[in-house]
DNA sequence: GATGAATGAGCCTTCATTCAT
DNA sequence: GATGAATGAAGGCTCATTCAT
């Protein structure tokens, strides 16, 4: 039990990188042996099939991404610099060495799952709402509490938001420069510190 | 001859709506066979191999795409409505029944071409540049032209302007659901609005 | 030890009911483990090997069904109703549900024994004279006590009617309809009367 | 074109022989390659799966010995010498090196077809009414040519005929000895004696 | 006496590619 | 220019078996 336990944890770990670097149907069972440096079997045990562990290995690495958000909103409560704290988030997906290499696990498994692995569907879709879902959250509750102005469009920005960073994510990586995602994270700043309820002469786009 | 030249010609054109639907790793040859009812030697006829298909296919994709754009341009001479051409060619990889299904060809290689096809990287690269440029030429011939204010960012817009384009895109595809495209699209558009020199007190965003 | 014969009998009888229905080879140790809800290693602790399991699981079905046919000749002492006994024995391979579901153990067993399971013909070799040994030896007896004619052919009949037998249960499995084990057995009874000696001008076939 | 249905046929031929000696879920396509020189690709070129493949290598299979049967009865017209041709047909499994090693294919497949291969059922019971179709054919239009006795059943004979003569190719073959199948012809035989229409004083059974 | 994690060979199948026709 | 027969490596998966716990 903590043995197989212990060994699960390490495959989803293993192949969640592997997934995220390589492509889902790109990896193959022999990738994820290596890796783990389990036998075909041992794999199998705990994993029904390969669909299976791309599924799991799916929610593990976006659970990830949630658990490092939770940690760095902990102390913070305004809607401004909650959504500085997503805008870390994503930009890790970049600069940092992250826990889970090959940039943002959403939007990648989204390319895949939208007619080559129909499976992974219903999970991506949800963690991208999650994440819009956030932001919107985030942009209501900061118009209630008279942190942010009543004419901001929580729904429209949400997707603005979320678009701009995934699409970001995807060109810095193909550039293999983090200018992109610096622009469009400095391009969101602006945008949000605009949205603050503040003696302003002008909100500039 | 020219039977040969029509031959590859619509294997490129099968074959590119294929690898932008499926992708190119989960796309075989049999599927090829299948779309253009060809046999296996008929398609290496015309290419070496896949990979050469695949850069080839790419290439007709894309290239569909500028054309599209170029008879759009043809009678925009001014920066806004060259801008809102771009506009209206991303909006078509949703909306419309487009020569290429699935979505942004661009994003579907760049995702692949990362790590599991790196082959295809320097195209998807020079595809995205291009655009890219584009829209920065656009920005800048517009400002010195005086249609544009001069505290516009031709550089950093474009990248803004690319990403958000790309990842709503994805967004819409995920959700089988154009409001993400459109609200970046409207988005978009007030942000382009806002960089014409008009005698306007401010310029909101 | 009480425990763990009464779990190696449970085995036993739930394998044999596989092996019989879906083969030697075709049942894998899943299959068992599933049916008697067993680990991989509560399997191995009783039986050494596959080989082993499949031999003791032949040898305890053709056990049960000899278990029948003695309850059944118990009160039988003539030749006539004595090889009526074994009529019945075989005709319920297909009308009762037996313990042993999937037709005659042994009909099954020969198939497979023969060339891709060697290890079980002995065993199956064995089982099958038993009861041709028992229908000669009822006929032998059955002549020398003057039950029977002279002219039976203990020999021969015994051959004739274990193949009847059992290539009737064949038919009537494939067909899934009784009717070809019911006409073997009419036909066979009509044969056996006629051993009789009784006081007839001629004995009709 | 003559090549591929060459090769085919030789792979139907091969595998035909193995899946009757060895069993169909017991022969691996591996064997197969080996008996046909073949690689995995050759062999999946001329068929879908191994499926089919031992659906098409069991029509085959009976479908040669048929091709015996009809070459056997073409001189012969009565009743008792076209039944004789049928015994000579089931006793040639056992005693000539036949075209199809290792027994009936029929009594074969049927043991495997009942659950464990469900997709030989319909062939296997297709094959089998064929055969007892046959014989009560020959035995009602003897009975309507007046060569055979108005008493005879054909219904009845015929299940008990192929019963008793599968069942003793199975005896002879787990023995490996012919004089099961010796015994049930002589017994077959002077049944179907026994059904001529002659001046008898009795007709024995 | 029983568990279940791990092995590694083998299963059927698909793949990209070659080449004689 | 096109066919389709053949290759052989690799794919995902199941198998019987072992053994530390």
């Amino acid at each position: 039990m903590r043995k197989g336990e212990r060994t699960k944890e390490f495959i989803l770990e293993q192949s969640a990188i592997l997934f995220n670097k390589q492509g889902y149907a790109s990896t193959s069972l022999s990738d994820i042996m290596a890796a783990t440096k389990l036998e075909k079997g041992g794999i199998y045990n705990h994993f029904a099939s390969k669909e299976v562990l791309m599924q799991e290995a799916f929610l593990f690495a976006i659970a990830k991404v949630e658990e490092r958000y939770n940690t760095l909103i902990e102390e913070r409560k305004d809607a401004r610099s909650r959504l500085h704290a997503i805008l870390e988030v994503f930009k890790s997906f970049i600069t940092n060495p992250p826990p889970i290499k090959g940039g943002c696990p959403m939007l990648n498994a989204a390319i895949e799952a939208d007619d080559a692995l129909p499976i992974l569907r219903p999970s991506v879709r949800r963690a991208l709402e999650g994440w819009r879902t956030a932001i919107k959250g985030i942009l209501e509750r900061g118009i209630a509490r008279g942190e942010l102005r009543r004419d901001v469009d929580p729904e429209g920005f949400s997707s603005v938001m979320l678009a701009a960073l995934e699409g970001a994510i995807m060109l810095s990586k193909m550039y293999r420069d983090p200018v992109h995602i610096e622009r469009v994270l400095a391009f969101l700043e602006v945008q949000i510190d605009s949205f603050e309820v503040r003696p302003h002469l002008y909100a500039g786009g």
